[in-house]
DNA sequence: GTCTATATACGGATAGAC
DNA sequence: GTCTATCCGTATATAGAC
């Protein structure tokens, strides 16, 4: 699958993520009107992201927010009970969606390869399509309170799994060779999380999702598959050539994570 | 090399770089007596490691600080010029103590094999013994100023080239099968950063940097080396048994990276 | 060198007019 | 629904005693 096609598919945006944390917080939110509603929390979840994004969530005051929204202070708490309650509806909401859509990716695929290579793309893909929000939830999920530091643990441990019984069933179906799936599943993930962690580097290199899913399909499948699939010396990734131009960006790079 | 052959070589540890922390910025430290300025700053780095790894660095008052370190507000304040000048200092030094670190590790191997092997190893075990300096560099170097964010990217890339430079080399010895040496560099630094970002679930599931470090010499083998060297069905990292009581740990474990 | 007490500003949040 | 004006706590940073 490619992006594109992974687009077609699922139809993933953030406008989508907003909806789905409207339609979850909808009784909290004093503004009724659900078209002004939802112009302005796009605002609101929008320019959350980009400023903490930027500099971080408790660098972002609710002055600088009223400023990126061209919301007054007053409006704003007429959508968003506190800063730390709009905090927690943006992190809560997006990983249901990113694990529905997750699931829904893999669940057709029954031969053991076919679901991990569909499960690294579908992660790739859901990442490239919210990017800004899982940078955010990376960086901030810590300063949650209690519950919401549980949920997240909860989820990133679901997500090992996930990846983890893919391989394991794949071993015992003779299809990958053995390996600590438990091991295998956290390195997957580091190069998962790679692609929106360090976005600036992509775009600086011009490597596009599907090129960096091919390169971590390949990476992954080289210590995994069996020798036989693996001895080529003629990679489907080849190198790109050196791109000379490529350092006029470099000066304002670092901390424009969300460009 | 082991972590234990690494550390009596070295000699890596967190007084080592308050050392030079407080050699590069002697002058600017208004407490002049050598043995309590070293006492104190020990102290400092010590409680801003802590108190930002667990919250972050914007959330640190420099109230929980003075309780941290038993020091009051104004004795502080002749420690460090404001808690910008604090987050520049720690940032700063770190970054050439690893750097030079790194290079000795790796100038006396002359295989491209042997030196891709150093360099990982280094890597991983000055992030093992400054566990703490390099998760708060992760996370707060964002929010330095333009000089401190360009010092922070150019560090980030040459660590990049340094990689990229070994397979290069060991491509054209034939050492190495042809993969784009930029994109292994920074995969390769992906599942590095996941020892020092991750490290609680290291924690969780008993694996020491040893450990570690052969899994992922191995996973980046398979995809570099040629196949001959590289068919075997009984990898030397093998599966740990499963971890029953590992549970019990986890609600208070999100967070806690610096445990 | 270290402390306590305090100046000063900036933060989140709310009241009430429109 | 949105705005302006303002409350009030907490933050960083400093002054000056000991």
């Amino acid at each position: 699958m490619t992006y594109a096609e992974f687009q077609q598919r699922f139809q993933l945006s953030a406008e989508r993520l907003y909806q789905e944390i409207y339609r979850a917080n909808r009784e909290k939110i004093q503004v009724k009107k659900e078209a002004t509603v939802l112009r302005n929390l796009t605002r609101i979840f929008d320019a959350t992201l980009k400023i903490s994004n930027e500099k971080g969530f408790a660098a972002m005051s609710m002055r600088d927010f009223s400023r990126e929204t061209g919301l007054s202070l007053g409006a704003l708490y007429s959508y968003v009970a506190s800063k730390e309650d709009l905090l927690e509806m943006i992190l809560g909401q997006g990983r249901v969606l990113v694990l529905s859509i997750l699931e829904e990716a893999i669940a057709r695929e029954a031969d053991p390869v076919a679901r991990l290579h569909a499960a690294v793309r579908a992660h790739l893909f859901v990442s490239e399509a919210l990017q800004p929000w899982f940078y955010f939830s990376f960086m901030e999920a810590k300063k949650m309170g209690r519950a919401g530091k549980e949920q997240t643990l909860a989820s990133e441990m679901y997500t090992d799994r996930l990846f983890a019984d893919i391989l394991r069933a794949g071993q015992t179906a003779g299809a990958f060779r053995p390996r600590d799936p438990d091991q295998s599943a956290q390195a997957i993930k580091a190069l998962l999380q790679e692609w929106y962690v360090k976005r600036w580097k992509f775009a600086r290199t011009g490597v596009s999702v599907d090129r960096y899913a091919d390169f971590v399909l390949e990476f992954i499948d080289a210590f995994h598959l069996p020798a036989r699939s693996n001895r080529s010396n003629t990679p489907s990734v080849v190198p790109l050539p050196a791109r000379h131009g490529g350092s006029r960006r470099a000066a304002g790079a670092a901390g424009k994570e969300n460009a």
